[in-house]
RNA sequence: GGGCCUGUAGCUCAGGUGGUUAGAGCGCUACACUGAUAAUGUAGAGGUCCGUGGUUCGAAUCCACGCAGGCCCA
């Protein structure tokens, strides 16, 4: 019993302690014990396990198992299951780097069963790393039974799912212009353009280019474009309809000629230098390459509408009423000439605006007769773009050699005397954030969620989930919901879910499966009309992936052939999906599912707002109409010391397996919890995790070391705590303590602020148990008598440790492990019910008289610091207000031993020694005085002390002609005169420092007392060793000492003492003030 | 350009509902303690509480406008 652990190992241990947990099946067991008990649901986001995890992981991580201990140990049944995330581009990219394919290769130089077969092998490759790093750190979580999302089953239940949200008519297809990455091969979601690092500063030509007018061959239309490759597209112009526009005469910067040209009159500066400068084409600002100009007329937006221009480029004729000018709000005089270049095959906004006025896109026929834009999707011009065909609009390939068709447009414009200016342009882009490369906005037919449709609903439900913190789901995600478009579902890729759809090829029948069941009668029917000549459902193992799927040709009610819609769906509609997919519900276990469903609590990073936070929402709303969670701890992102991103580019990645192996996984856990809340960013720094080790784990340990020793050595046995009045004042106050402590940590882990919990933890083990219950009681565990007192004070000791391992292990479970089992309670400390505040053991008048004694003691320190007089120099007295004397003296016996004074002197009010000041109650006087406060202030300064007592005394003063009583005042004993004192706060102490003979002796006993102890500890003796003892000291000190003489021999174990008469032969090492002393040690043989 | 968050000592962070002299830990310096000793105590140095206005008797705290950084979106 009581063994020492010995020093700080706690790495070691935690692997002794793991394989503890997995010999017992602790977590299995902690789980069974609350089988029956309220359900406390908790949704696993799904990683994915095609790269290895990193430090935010073991954050978010560390944060859910907190929150689900807690919970456990209150007494919930938390149901943990650990899944997966498989299916998805990082996959897919990663596949085709490896095999060294383009998504082009795939179906014709690899088939899509043996692409799929390597993402399916790829996706699980770091599955073992991800099981590691969760058991390392603690991470207790079903891992033997994951739902996974490639699984049949779970297909099967988003299948039904989808259809769920068809039937509904939430489902659809349409064209959009959808941001897409040519390289990468496939249209990106909004989700995927807002993963960090995807917007970046690019430098892009930008080029004002000039429309020559049709009704006048002489005026031209500025417009201004960062992506001159999409002018061959354009298809309109649009001005704002309520700006002021101006034509005007000018020079063709590169041709000289005059010319006139219309633009926003607030864009003239950005073009043209001051009116007064002379109107000639030499005129040209050399330095800002500014234009002179006249103007000519003035004219609104609005008048300019309908007006028609000549395209730049003529590849095409538009298949309707295009090339002309078009009102729009979205037209700003923030940058360009406040007329935009509209692209409708290239831009959002333009393909709407364009729509709105039955402005026709810019399409032509490719081989197969499909109306395609005039970029393909490799990202190439088409053969009809004569000037420029087969050319990349971007460097899409890597190529070194790659010349910008952005300059050889610019070039061209230039040439035909359409350039106005070109220059170079700084901007955010947003780039595809797996192949880097820029996106391409581009036409794209896809499947949608009519999520715009639901706005309201989500708004209005999101109201009802509390989120830590709540400013994110009021604003981040509330504006976000508030503003929400339809969630493009589809990806024209190979690994993912198939979209459960088939259509004719007319489009004239169209079919949603929700289930295989369902999907097998129908290609049974298909079969009996011979469109299939078998019914690959038939078999138990179908793989519904591609390209098996795919296969299967279903017949609409006329007969024709309906085959798959080829895409497969966004990923994160996968893990969205997860509250019923991994149930495969509802196909089977409806009751588990809705035992468990919405989710109690789920937690991740801020960067799931729109992602499974969303996605999760989105699901349940539409199809449930009610909540997927209902409460969301969100946490921030984890940085470098610097507060850099971490990244593999910068090397500041820090991996989380050597962290553990260092300093240990509860280290790092407590550090990542306490240091920031959640949900702000971690910034990390090892060096403050060693410090957390250091100082918090280090002194817990000290103190259950401390306990250990003296237990082991007295054979304490647990024992019920004796009566409350039986105890001292200390006792009582540390229980005290204790319980206020165990009220704080619930409540903050009641409130998702697992911070606050382990700051209060920290601040409780170092400073109330080690710094001051335990400092000042360390004479009690290794005192000779083996009374009451001494088993009371290892008792609490005990009981006291025991609590604070509860209270930790939510957030530190292995070492609260280790404490609570060396502690001798019960099996498990995650087994245990978590503490109850006990308000009997309360004493918060106890607290708060402590709280003023810890302060006096530093006080008195300090003065015995300004007095030179070291601890050791007993002191006749301290002296205080007879005021104190309530609270003080039951506690005096503390600062008398802490400080070595011998008495503590209540000085009497009247005493002309305690030095008054009398203050305004500003809470009270403040709003009831005004201004005049300070007056007031300022008159009760200038008080004598005499007016100040004789107010006292009389319970009120006046001042201009009011009565003010003493509650309306602060009275505060300032200042102690004549006595060497010193103030903080409310509390005043002095300290009398004049030294009698006795009490010098007796400073000189302490002294020769600590020389001997110094000297035992030289001569590397145990503590509990007998010594005889042979000392050498000259008169006077040697006759002062001969009275203590007992309490020397006491307090350094000596069983005699021997006195030299002349000083030994060899050199003295040792001194009493400044006089040589010699001692010699040896070890007693017989004990007493 | 918009949304949200953050800004307090060299560093990491506390500072309900406005209240008197703004705190802690770490780090630094010095001294002390020594039956927890790779621990501990005391003291010192270190602050334009991001800025500017406003509200108020009184603002780190409330309001407005800025500035800087972060995340997300245009």
């Amino acid at each position: 019993m009581w063994k020492s652990l010995g020093p700080l190992r706690l790495s070691q241990w935690e692997k002794e302690v793991l394989e503890l947990w997995r010999h017992e099946k602790t977590f299995e067991a902690s789980l069974a014990r609350r089988q029956g008990a309220p359900t406390f649901t908790f949704y696993e986001g799904p990683p994915s396990a095609n790269g290895k995890p990193g430090i935010h992981h073991v954050f978010a991580r560390t944060l859910k198992d907190l929150v689900c201990r807690y919970k456990t140990m209150r007494g919930y049944f938390v149901p943990r299951r650990a899944g997966w995330d498989t299916h998805g581009l990082p996959v897919e990219l990663a596949v085709e780097k490896e095999l060294g394919i383009r998504k082009s290769d795939i179906g014709t130089r690899i088939s899509i069963a043996d692409y799929n077969r390597a993402c399916r092998e790829a996706v699980m490759r770091y599955k073992n790393a991800w099981n590691e790093l969760t058991e390392r750190m603690g991470y207790w979580i079903d891992l033997s039974n994951p739902y996974i999302t490639f699984e049949s089953s779970y297909i099967e239940s988003v299948w039904w799912l989808l259809k769920g949200l068809y039937e509904k008519g939430l489902l659809y297809k349409d064209y959009t212009i959808q941001p897409y990455s040519p390289a990468a091969g496939t249209a990106l979601s909004q989700h995927e353009l807002n993963l960090p690092g995807a917007y970046r500063s690019v430098e892009d030509p930008s080029i004002t280019v000039q429309f020559r007018s049709q009704r006048d061959p002489q005026l031209y239309f500025l417009a201004w474009t960062t992506t001159p490759w999409t002018l061959p597209s354009n298809a309109a112009l649009a001005v704002h309809p309520e700006l002021d526009y101006a034509e005007i005469e000018t020079f063709q910067p590169y041709t000289r000629e005059p010319i006139r040209v219309v633009l926003a009159e607030g864009a003239i500066s950005r073009y043209f230098s001051h009116e007064e400068l002379p109107f000639t084409a030499e005129a040209i600002d050399r330095r800002t390459g500014k234009l002179p100009w006249r103007l000519i007329r003035r004219i609104k937006g609005r008048n300019i509408v309908n007006e028609r221009y000549e395209p730049l480029f003529r590849y095409v004729e538009p298949k309707g009423d295009a090339w002309r000018i078009i009102p729009a709000d979205f037209v700003t005089l923030e940058e360009g000439t406040g007329i935009v270049h509209i692209a409708p095959t290239f831009g959002a906004d333009d393909l709407k605006a364009a729509r709105k006025h039955g402005i026709p896109p810019i399409l032509v026929q490719d081989d197969q007769g499909t109306l395609t834009p005039l970029v393909d999707k490799e990202g190439r011009f088409v053969p009809h773009v004569t000037d420029f065909a087969g050319r990349y609009v971007k460097n899409y390939t890597n190529d070194p050699d790659y010349k910008p068709v952005d300059e050889d447009i610019a070039q061209n414009l230039r040439q035909r005397g359409l350039l106005f200016r070109k220059e170079v342009y700084r901007h955010n882009y947003p780039h595809c954030w797996r192949t880097d490369k820029p996106v391409l906005y581009y036409p794209v037919e896809a499947w949608f969620i009519r999520t715009s449709a639901l706005r309201e609903k989500l708004v209005a439900l999101n109201r009802t989930i509390e989120w830590y913190p709540p400013a994110i789901g009021e604003g981040r995600f509330g504006n976000w919901l508030e503003h929400v478009e339809d969630w493009n579902l589809s990806r024209s890729r190979f690994w993912g879910i198939p979209l459960p759809i088939w259509r004719t090829r007319d489009g004239k029948y169209e079919r949603c499966i929700g289930s295989f069941a369902e999907l097998q009668e129908a290609v049974e029917e298909a079969r009996h009309k011979g469109l299939m000549p078998h019914n690959p459902l038939d078999r138990p193992d179908f793989d519904p992936h591609r390209p098996y799927v795919d296969e299967i040709i279903l017949a609409a009610p006329d007969g024709s052939p309906m085959y798959r819609e080829p895409d497969v769906i966004d990923v994160w509609f996968d893990s969205g999906a997860m509250p019923y997919a991994q149930q495969h519900y509802p196909f089977e276990n409806q009751g588990v599912f809705w035992a468990q469903f919405p989710a109690d609590f789920i937690a991740e990073g801020i960067d799931q707002t729109r992602g499974w936070f969303y996605t999760l929402h989105a699901i349940a709303v539409a199809l449930f109409d009610t909540v997927a969670y209902r409460r969301v701890l969100v946490n921030g992102l984890v940085l470098d010391k610097e507060g850099n991103k971490m990244s593999k580019r910068l090397g500041n990645v820090i991996e989380p397996e050597e962290l553990m192996e260092k300093y240990g996984a509860d280290p790092t856990r407590w550090y990542l919890v306490s240091n920031a809340p959640p949900w702000e960013n971690v910034r990390f720094d090892e060096s403050r995790l060693a410090e957390k080790v250091r100082t918090f784990f280090g002194t817990l340990h000290n103190a259950y070391e401390f306990f250990a020793l003296y237990a082991r050595i007295d054979g304490y046995r647990p024992q019920p705590l004796p009566p409350l009045e039986s105890l001292p004042p200390i006792d009582q106050w540390v229980l005290s303590e204790t319980e206020k402590l165990t009220a704080e940590v619930t409540s903050a882990y009641e409130s998702y602020f697992p911070t606050q919990a382990a700051r209060l933890i920290e601040e409780f083990v170092i400073e109330k148990l080690s710094n001051w219950y335990i400092r000042l009681n360390r004479r009690r565990f290794w005192k000779g008598e083996k009374d009451a007192d001494k088993w009371a004070a290892f008792t609490i000791l005990r009981d006291v440790l025991g609590r604070v391992a509860q209270l930790m292990a939510p957030i530190a479970p292995f070492y609260s492990e280790l404490l609570w089992r060396h502690l001798n309670f019960s099996d498990s400390v995650h087994l245990s019910d978590f503490p109850q505040e006990n308000p009997a053991l309360r004493r918060p008048d106890l607290e708060a008289a402590m709280d003023k004694v810890r302060r006096l003691a530093s006080l008195l320190h300090s003065l015995r610091k300004r007095s030179g007089l070291r601890v050791r120099q007993p002191l006749p007295q301290a002296l205080v207000p007879a005021s104190y004397r309530s609270w003080l003296e039951p506690l005096s016996d503390l600062l008398l031993q802490e400080l070595n004074l011998k008495a503590i002197t209540y000085l009497d009010d009247h005493s002309e020694a305690v030095v008054y000041e009398l203050r305004p109650n500003y809470r009270t006087l403040g709003p009831r005085l005004g201004a005049r406060v300070s007056a007031l202030a300022s008159y009760l300064r200038q008080l004598s002390q005499k007016e100040i007592l004789n107010a006292i005394h009389q319970g009120f003063i006046q001042w201009e002609g009011e009565t003010f009583p003493l509650s309306d005042l602060e009275i505060r004993a300032q200042a102690l005169a004549g006595w060497l004192h010193a103030s903080e706060g409310e509390l005043t102490v002095a300290l009398d420092t004049r030294l009698s003979s006795e009490l010098e002796a007796e400073g000189w006993a302490r002294e020769l007392i600590h020389c001997i102890q110094l000297s035992r500890k030289e001569a590397g003796l145990e503590v509990t060793d007998r010594i005889s003892l042979s000392v050498f000291l000259p008169d006077p000190y040697r006759s002062a000492l001969q009275k203590y003489e007992p309490l020397i021999a006491q307090e350094t174990l000596a069983t005699q003492i021997a006195w030299y008469d002349a000083p030994p032969s060899e050199p003295n090492t040792v001194f009493l003030d400044t006089v040589p002393l010699h001692i010699d040690i040896s070890l007693a043989y017989e004990h007493t």
